[in-house]
DNA sequence: ATAAGCTATATGTACATACATAATATTCAT
DNA sequence: ATGAATATTATGTATGTACATATAGCTTAT
C-alpha cells in the first residue's frame, strides 16, 4: 500500500498526515517499537514540509502513540491501546459479557432544541433541532441506568429506526458512520428529582455520571451520550499499561 | 506587565512561554473564561515569534486548559480538575502540569493488619502487616481527595521514606520497582462520616470512589490505592480510539 | 586496550513570512 | 428597518530556512 496526501483536498495537510500516521502505526510494517522514516525523508515522501509533518507527529506524541528521541528517531510506542475491547462493546454486549440479563424499561424518541453544550459540540445552529434518544435500562429487578443520547443532524437519522438493534450497528450498517473516537468524562453527582424518580432512588443519592463525546473516522462529532448510573450497581473499569 | 522571558536562558523559549502561560491562567486577571491577549500582541509582548508562542499555546490547548476559537481569541477554560487515564504522572506532577497549586493537608503512615481484600490482592498471610499510607490532599482552599495506599511487604518500604517525594519516584529510584500496569475501578458512593469529615462535606454527599490495583513489570501486585474524591471538584476522563 | 574526540544522523528550537478562514462588527443599498 | 455586502479581527494552515543538540558509532592518540 502507498501512503499519500491530497494537496487539493479541503482537509488540512497536517490532518491528512495525522490520519495517515495513525494508519501507518496500525500497519504491521511499523507497529510495535519499529522506527518511522526520519522526518526529512517522510516529509519528502508525503510532499509536505517538515514543519507540517511535525504538527501531525506532535499530536500522536502527545497521545503517547509515538516516541521521539533526539538523534535517534521516532518509533511506535509499545503501549497497546488499552481498554479497547471494554469500551467498544454495546451496552447489551457488555452486560452479556458480565453475565447480566438486561431489560429495557423505557425508550423515548424526540426532536429537541439543542442546548449550549450540544450546539458547541456539534457545531450547529441553535435553531437546528436534534434527535434525542432517552433510555431507561437495567436488570429485571429494576433500572440502574438512564441514558440520554443526542445525534448530529448530518448523520440523517429520522427517528423511525429500530432502536432495539445495537446503536452502533444501525449507524454503521444503515448510515455508514463508524464511531471511532470516544472521550468520556466520569464524575459523581447527586441525583436530582427527575433522575431519582427514573432510577427509583432518593433525591440526593449519589450517582455516577458519564458523559461521552463520540466522533467518527474523521473526528467529526456524531453523538453526545449522557449516562446516569445508580451508584452501587455500576463500576467503571479501566486498565492501562506503560 | 510582570510576565517576561529570558532570551539568554538555556531553557527553550517555548518552555518558558508555556510556564508563563500557566501562571497567567492562575492569575485572577485571566482565569475563568477570560480572554488572553491575541497571539500577535502577546508574542510581541513576550518578544518571541508567533510560531514559538503557538508552540506553547498548543500544549495548553491539548491539555484542555485553553480554548481557542478562530476569529475570536483564546480564553481560559472553566477549570475542573481532571485526570486522564493512561497517564502515569504523579498526583503532584499532574496538578503542576495544570498549573494548579496543591496542598497536603494530612499524611499518616502506619503498619496495619491487612483486610480480606488486601490479603487476596497481595497474596500474603493474614498475620503479615502491611504499610498503610493515608493522605489528604487538595487545593489551598481545601482538600478534595482522600487517598489510602497499601504496599506489598516484599517491596521493602519501611515507613521512614520521605513521602513528600513523588511516590513512583521513591519506588523506582530507591526500591527498583516500576509501576507498569494499573487496573482501576471507578464508582459513585455516598460519603460516610469519616470521609465526609475529612473532605469537609456532609455525610451522604456523593463522592467519586477510585480503586487502583497497581502491578510491576512482572505483573506482581505492588500497591492498592483507594481514592475518595469530592464530587464537584474532580472529573475522570478517558479517551479511546479504535 | 581505552579514554577522548570526531562525525553522522535525526530530532529540537526559533524565526519570518504569506495567505486562508471563521466570527463578528460595520456599512450600504433597498 | 432589514438584509446583503464588506471590513476587521484573530486564529488556522503551510512553507522555507538556519542553527542547536542528543545519541550512537567510529576514529585517533596515549
Amino acid at each position: 500500500m502507498k501512503f499519500s496526501i491530497d494537496h487539493n483536498s479541503a482537509i488540512p495537510l497536517h490532518v491528512q498526515a495525522e490520519e495517515l500516521l495513525r494508519k501507518m502505526i496500525e500497519d504491521p510494517q511499523f507497529r510495535n517499537g519499529k522506527f518511522l522514516p526520519n522526518e526529512v525523508e517522510l516529509s519528502q515522501q508525503l510532499e509536505i514540509s517538515r514543519t507540517t509533518l511535525r504538527q501531525a507527529l506532535n499530536k500522536l506524541v502527545y497521545e503517547g502513540l509515538l516516541i521521539r528521541k533526539k538523534g535517534i528517531g521516532t518509533r511506535v510506542s509499545e503501549k497497546t491501546v488499552s481498554s479497547k475491547s471494554m469500551n467498544w462493546k454495546s451496552f447489551s454486549q457488555e452486560m452479556a459479557a458480565r453475565g447480566i440479563p438486561i431489560r429495557n424499561f423505557e425508550l423515548h424518541i424526540s426532536w429537541v432544541k439543542p442546548n449550549e453544550d450540544i450546539i458547541h459540540f456539534f457545531g450547529i445552529k441553535p435553531e437546528e433541532k436534534v434527535l434525542k434518544l432517552e433510555r431507561l435500562r437495567g436488570r429485571p429487578e429494576g433500572p440502574f441506568v438512564y441514558f440520554v443520547s443526542y445525534f448530529h443532524p448530518s448523520i440523517g437519522l429520522n427517528g423511525e429506526e429500530d432502536f432495539k438493534r445495537p446503536l452502533y450497528e444501525i449507524l454503521e450498517q444503515d448510515y455508514k458512520v463508524t464511531a471511532t473516537l470516544s472521550k468520556e468524562e466520569i464524575s459523581a453527582k447527586a441525583a436530582d428529582n427527575f433522575i431519582a424518580a427514573k432510577l427509583e432512588i432518593d433525591t440526593g443519592s449519589p450517582i455516577l455520571f458519564r458523559k461521552r463525546f463520540v466522533y467518527d473516522q474523521s473526528d467529526k462529532p456524531i453523538e453526545l451520550n449522557l449516562g446516569y448510573y445508580k451508584s452501587d450497581s455500576f463500576i467503571y473499569t479501566v486498565e492501562s499499561r506503560r
